[in-house]
DNA sequence: CCGAATTAAATGTCAGACATTAATATGTAT
DNA sequence: ATACATATTAATGTCTGACATTTAATTCGG
């Protein structure tokens, strides 16, 4: 593992993916110790401090964690999903709302997305996952839910479709998509009609999964799509109404 | 923006995440500047190398970046699709590897998400996408291409399929899936007879989209999907014949 | 008025010290 | 001999202060 002190990039950056490309090399394998930082330092020729930001670097993808004592060190992590999960979601939030994606766009691709888990989760869905969604079901249907609650509770629900497919890849891959959207939909103001509507489908979900109907429940996502984009216009349009209004009024 | 000193964490990550949250809240908005480290410093009440920590590892995450000179400092950066593409593909790749992800698991969710593409790219995909993907096609027909060489052949056609659908988000969260496989699909060795099959499937695909026939693209993926899955399974049974055969030579 | 030198402000890097943690070895009393 | 308390040790965590480097803005001379 070398490094070139003459790159435009940072000693630590430099350092970082040298160690970075040994543990996606295989060169260091899980819970392997990696050398003190007195050692690293030695070995790439600069000073602790910048050894130490290199695997803080590696630290926040937590491809290393440390640990301190006599027999401490920073020991190559081996990545749950669930870590995974988080960054995933941190990621794909920022990734919308700083390349400002529009409403449709994010929507369609959730919506692609839970659809390739239909038919899997129709067969495979546990009495375990049919529960969870009659639960968020019941609340979803309580009055006095505040929007952000109403918004958490479709997320969990949609989760537990994705996660019946039992497929762990698959529901790491959605967890991005299914979680980011939260922002988005946080926009939209849920009425008791609209709510209404949204609990019947979920409700004809719960249904298509529990008979192990694959075509149904592809089919009742499709509305849901199209009644959450249809919610989400009536936002848009309703505030372009009434933008038009505060200014025809001083006039 | 506070901190606990008495909290087990480094401080350095609790900085860090003080910071992230105030990016995420949209507290700190894109290309604002941050304080500069020593202002920093003073305002968590630690010194300049744990402040340091923190933003590195925020820039390791692509949520800052730093600049030199007078005017310099750390600003908010626009996380771009590029750039979380290939965090995505990193952590996947290391997902499946480290968590002994079987073939069979990660295939069935590539496939799963690619057929999610199907029918928007057969819709919308372009000229550009169709010559992408023959290109690709025409050079996996080469005889005396490698292995490796065929298995990223095939990861710039699946991606030119996904692309087609034009759908940025979901062309993210696709990256990781599909190219997260090609580790595992390197352990293939691909005949000339498996790779005429293939190659054949690959043309049918494009054909099919050229047709915008959604269906035809479907059922091909699935054909796809069920070709690899056999040559998986037909390198794990003669690997363990051959192991069966040493085993059984000595005596 | 323009261009070259200067200045200033920021990050990048280094050296050395001390604090804290946790495993291990040591030592003493029962 | 064993059990518990203590000392050692090796590692990370943190601090201080300094110097190097980069870059934009400022100043000054022609």
């Amino acid at each position: 593992m070398k490094i070139d002190p003459d790159s435009s990039e940072d000693l630590s950056a430099q350092i970082a993916q040298a160690i970075r490309d040994a543990i996606v090399s295989g060169a260091l394998i899980v819970d392997q110790r990696l050398p003190s930082e007195a050692e690293l330092a030695d070995q790439f020729e600069v000073s602790r401090p910048t050894v130490r930001e290199a695997l803080k670097r590696l630290a926040a993808q937590s491809l290393i964690r440390t640990q301190r004592g006599a027999t401490g060190g920073a020991f190559v992590n081996r990545l749950r999903f669930e870590e995974a999960y988080d960054q995933q979601v941190t990621t794909s939030t920022l990734l919308l709302s700083m390349n400002s994606v529009s409403f449709d766009v994010a929507c369609e691709a959730r919506y692609a997305l839970e659809r390739a888990c239909a038919a899997l989760s129709a067969e495979r869905r546990t009495p375990d996952h049919l529960a969870t969604m009659r639960a968020e079901i019941h609340r979803q249907a309580q009055p006095g839910l505040t929007d952000e609650a109403f918004c958490a509770s479709d997320v969990t629900l949609h989760r537990a479709l994705v996660d019946g497919a039992r497929n762990p890849v698959l529901s790491y891959q959605l967890a991005g998509a299914v979680e980011a959207m939260q922002p988005l939909m946080n926009m939209i103001t849920f009425t008791a009609r609209s709510r209404e509507t949204i609990v019947a489908l979920h409700t004809n979900l719960a249904d298509a999964l529990e008979a192990q109907d694959a075509a149904k429940t592809e089919a009742t996502l499709i509305k849901l799509q199209s009644y959450t984009l249809e919610l989400a216009h009536s936002v848009v349009t309703s505030r372009a109404q009434k933008a038009k209004t505060r200014q025809t009024k001083p006039v």
